[in-house]
DNA sequence: GCTCACATGTAATCCGTTACATGATTCT
DNA sequence: AGAATCATGTAACGGATTACATGTGAGC
């Protein structure tokens, strides 16, 4: 069978503890969204066929009378996570950013539009990194208990990777004030 | 008509003069597609949406024999452009990077393992920065020769955008020093 | 003569989101 | 009683990639 990389999540996912194509998503989350967002349009039919390819085993396992399945990672489903985590060749890497498109595009607008653009985008990656550092005491708590400290250090990159690109708003906003203003006057638009 | 993101890519890059739908792809090649890929297979069909929308104006303009269709932004393309850059709301930011997702799940992979992982990825990344740095020459002469230097501030951004993954990873290699190795033994897989 | 860059386009497919539909349990 | 959370699933749609198909012109 293919396997995408959400398929490779949900192993992942999976092979850190049994758990419902819910949980799934609610670990999902607060840790693999940031770099790899999932959905349930994805999740639940993922399961069937990951079941159905023997990569993951599902148990009924209803909370009172509600329905619930909880699937656990099988050998055959282990080896196909290994395989990928060793795979050699490119890593996947994609980013869609419309703050630095829109600013790309920003001779269209005026020099007090583009600043106004830089300060939402700057705004938008202060949300997201304090988003990320709520999240920080869990992961640690999540840490001492499981001994797991790789979503702690993928949290810290999350972290990370926002404070950038506020520094990098910043950073641009910094080479405007050298570029524009005493250049004044030649506005376009 | 509803427009989606690449339909302003291509208004965007119109708008800093007339082009081809192959020069599109070309010049996006070297700028946005670092933080908003395009492919021919949108290009071509929305360059027939965006004209019949009447946001753009098609030309023939044969080199010699070779058939070609130069595309102009109109005033109502023009509008809808900047209705976009000043559009308030969320700017979309989306990032898929199998690298972090690799490493948030190499708890099934060793210790050396794992630092082969972050080795990759910083290589794929320091790649990346290098690609970049080398069309910084153009963005400068296109900024000596046009005089718009958004370019060159992208580019920058794109620049320092990959420095940080190389940090990143250099980061993360240090924070597997302090946490991993001494430990030795409590090895998983 | 061959290869590379220029040039346009379509069809199949994949991947993913959104919206919808349904229902139980827990907490306030 | 009502809201929030737990829980599962499907259908429609949208966005984008890949592969394919075709052809010219320029330089080696």
């Amino acid at each position: 069978m293919e396997l995408g990389y959400t398929s490779y999540v949900i192993l992942g996912m999976l092979r850190k503890g049994p758990k419902s194509g819910y949980e799934i998503k609610a670990k999902a989350d607060i840790s693999t969204r940031f770099f790899w967002a999932i959905s349930y349009g994805q999740i639940y039919p993922e399961l069937k066929r990951l079941e159905e390819a023997g990569l993951i085993k599902g148990a009924s396992d209803p909370a009172g009378g509600r329905q619930r399945r909880v699937f656990s990672i099988t050998a055959s489903g282990e080896r196909a996570l290994r395989e990928w985590l060793m795979r050699p060749g490119d890593l996947h890497t994609e980013l869609r950013h419309e703050g630095v498109l829109r600013f790309f595009f920003s001779d269209a607008l005026s020099e007090k539009e583009r600043r106004e653009l830089l300060q939402t985008m700057r705004a938008r990656h202060d949300r997201l990194r304090e988003e990320l550092t709520a999240i920080a005491p869990e992961a640690e708590a999540a840490r001492k208990e499981t001994g797991d400290y790789l979503g702690l250090l993928t949290l810290e990159t999350g972290i990370a990777y926002q404070e950038l690109f506020v520094e990098l708003c910043d950073r641009l906003e910094r080479r405007l004030n050298e570029i524009e203003s005493d250049s004044g006057g030649a506005e376009d638009v």
